[in-house]
Order: structure tokens, then sequence, then C-alpha cells
DNA sequence: ACCCAGGCGGGCG
DNA sequence: CGCCCGCATGGG
């Protein structure tokens, strides 16, 4: 879909060092069910009650960012926050490049920005990605979006539909959720649901405390402490978390304690010490290297190997 | 057929 | 506490 068909240009940004499709290829929760379009370079999804819609023309270092939409000041401030388009990425590198593990994948990933996402999607969409993968994720979210979302836009062409909140979503049967591939983790969505909408406002929790944050965070069925680190990421933007997955784990295990097996709160005594505030982004690239570096240099023989057989 | 995936809760020592 | 196990589902 190209993205401009739907409505004016609302405000344009000119960036340093943002790259759309980074961005949204690097598994972060409004990735698994905003639809990006690479051949445009271009997104919508349903943002609240917003239909969202971007597009992003790279040149190198710099881009510009189109926000589609008529309210203009409601969609950019919408884009800006959730796209963190104010993050000094030139000091952020220079911070966390401290070796080459970390400068070579922000030179492969040039541009990708963490994303600040809704506290209760984030929730969500991190209780689903437990001992399941990116792929299933995406799937399972879009799922439940469709199934439980309202909708925000639509024409003859297209039908978006927002992310349900927990309310939405406290009701829905364990068989329905079953339906859409969640498997086991159906009783921690109700519960989790349940939780959030009567017990615990995630709108009032103060992002900056972390180890608090955390704390609260590990009360939601189904959320402990990795799922919890993602929350406070990529939910609450605080940039010292450290989710330590088993990509992440190996891959610290590799790089920094000489292949020796360790434990997470190794990892995250090392990753407070050597990256400090901003551990959180050192975390995105190492995570987005490690999952896609191998499958890149896939591609790349299988493709010369195809040439080599045309030729 | 077997292994793995952005882990968690519960049970046991 | 720390360790170990089962857990649904689909793709490689």
């Amino acid at each position: 879909m190209a993205i401009a068909e739907y409505g004016n240009v609302s405000s344009e940004f000119k960036l340093e060092a943002f790259s759309m499709r980074h961005t949204f290829e690097s598994a972060q929760p409004l990735t698994f069910y905003a639809d990006y379009n690479p051949k445009f370079n271009s997104l919508s999804y349903g943002a609240g009650k917003l239909f969202m819609r971007l597009e992003s023309k790279e040149y190198g270092s710099e881009a510009v960012l189109r926000v589609y939409g008529k309210k203009s000041r409601v969609y950019s401030s919408e884009a800006h926050k959730r796209l963190r388009l104010d993050d000094d990425m030139k000091k952020i590198y220079k911070k966390i490049a401290k070796d080459s593990h970390v400068s070579e994948a922000i030179a492969r990933y040039y541009g990708m920005r963490l994303t600040l996402n809704d506290p209760w999607e984030t929730t969500l969409c991190f209780i689903i990605s437990q001992f399941n993968n990116v792929k299933r994720i995406r799937l399972i979210v879009s799922n439940i979006v469709e199934r439980f979302g309202s909708v925000v836009y639509s024409d003859n062409k297209l039908t978006v539909k927002s992310f349900p909140t927990s309310e939405e979503l406290k009701n829905a049967t364990d068989s329905e959720l079953r339906a859409l591939g969640t498997g086991f983790r159906s009783k921690y969505i109700t519960s989790a649901a349940a939780f959030c909408t009567d017990s615990i406002d995630l709108y009032k929790l103060s992002p900056n405390n972390y180890d608090k944050l955390k704390s609260k965070l590990m009360e939601i069925d189904g959320v402990g402490e990795k799922v919890a680190d993602c929350i406070a990421l990529m939910g609450y933007g605080n940039l010292e978390a450290f989710p330590t997955d088993v990509w992440i784990k190996r891959t610290m295990e590799k790089l920094y304690f000489d292949g020796k097996k360790v434990k997470p709160r190794d990892i995250h005594e090392f990753a407070k010490d050597y990256w400090g505030p901003y551990a959180g982004y050192a975390q995105q690239y190492l995570f987005h290297n490690a999952r896609t570096y191998r499958e890149d240099k896939q591609k790349v023989e299988k493709g010369k190997k195809a040439v080599r057989q045309q030729a």
C-alpha cells in the first residue's frame, strides 16, 4: 500500500541516523502488528484511536520522515514519541560503541531506534514472547488485534484496528485465546488483563526508577525478570534495562565471558558497568545483529550461488 | 524424526 | 534462595 493514498502530509521530520527498515524489522512491540511495507518504506497501524501512517525517505545517513493525517499536531507528536526522535544517536553510539562487537552492529543497522510503546501493549506482547519465536509472536499479536481490536480506519481497500486494551481483553475466554495460537500463555493473558484493569495502573508507574519499576511489573502474572526488562525498556523507555533472552545470553557469553556459561545476574552486572545508562540500546543492537546477521550472510551466499548457476 | 524459539511458575532440596 | 521441569505450536 502506498501510504500517500491515505491523506495529506501532516508533518515532516528531517533526521540524522534514522532507519525505518531496521527499526521496524527489529522485533519491537509496534513491529509485531504495524503493517510495514519495505517497498515504500512506509507503515500503518492503529495507535490508540489514531490511524497512523508514516513514510520515510533515506539518503545515506539522512532521512525525511513524513507523517500523514489531518490533525497535524496530534499525529506528529505521536510519531515523535513512539519513534524516540529526540534520541541523540551520535551521542548514544559514542557511549555504547566501546568495542568492535557493538560498533559493527551499529554499522550494519545504522539508524535503528528503540521504540516507545504503550505499556499495556508491551506487556501483552512480551507475555506472548515467552518460549516462542518472533515470527509466531507477530502472528499471535496480529491475530489478537484482528480479533479484539476496534476499527480506527476503514475504506473499501483497507481496515486498520487498534491494539485491544486490557479491559477489552479481560473477558476473553480460554478457548478464544487458544484459537489465536496463544497456547499455554492464554491463562497469563486473561490474568494479566484483569490485573492491569483492576489492580494496577500501568500508566501511573514511574519510568525512571529501574529497580522499583521492574519489581512492580513482576507482580503481573506471566511477567518474570526478562519480560519485565523488555517492558521497562520498550514500554517505559528506561534505557538501563537489559533484557537477557537466549540470543543475548549466548552472544554475551561468547563475546564478553570467554565462552563460559554465566547467569543472567552476571550479564546484568556487566551491562550496567560497561554501558551504564544506555545498556538498552546496546542490547537492541546486539540482539538484532545476533538474530539477523547469520541470516543475512546466508541470503548473500544463496544469491551468489544463484548468480553462479545462471552464468 | 528432532530441535529450537525475545521464559515463566511451581515444586523440590 | 537456586535448580529443574513442563509447557503449546509451528518452522527449519
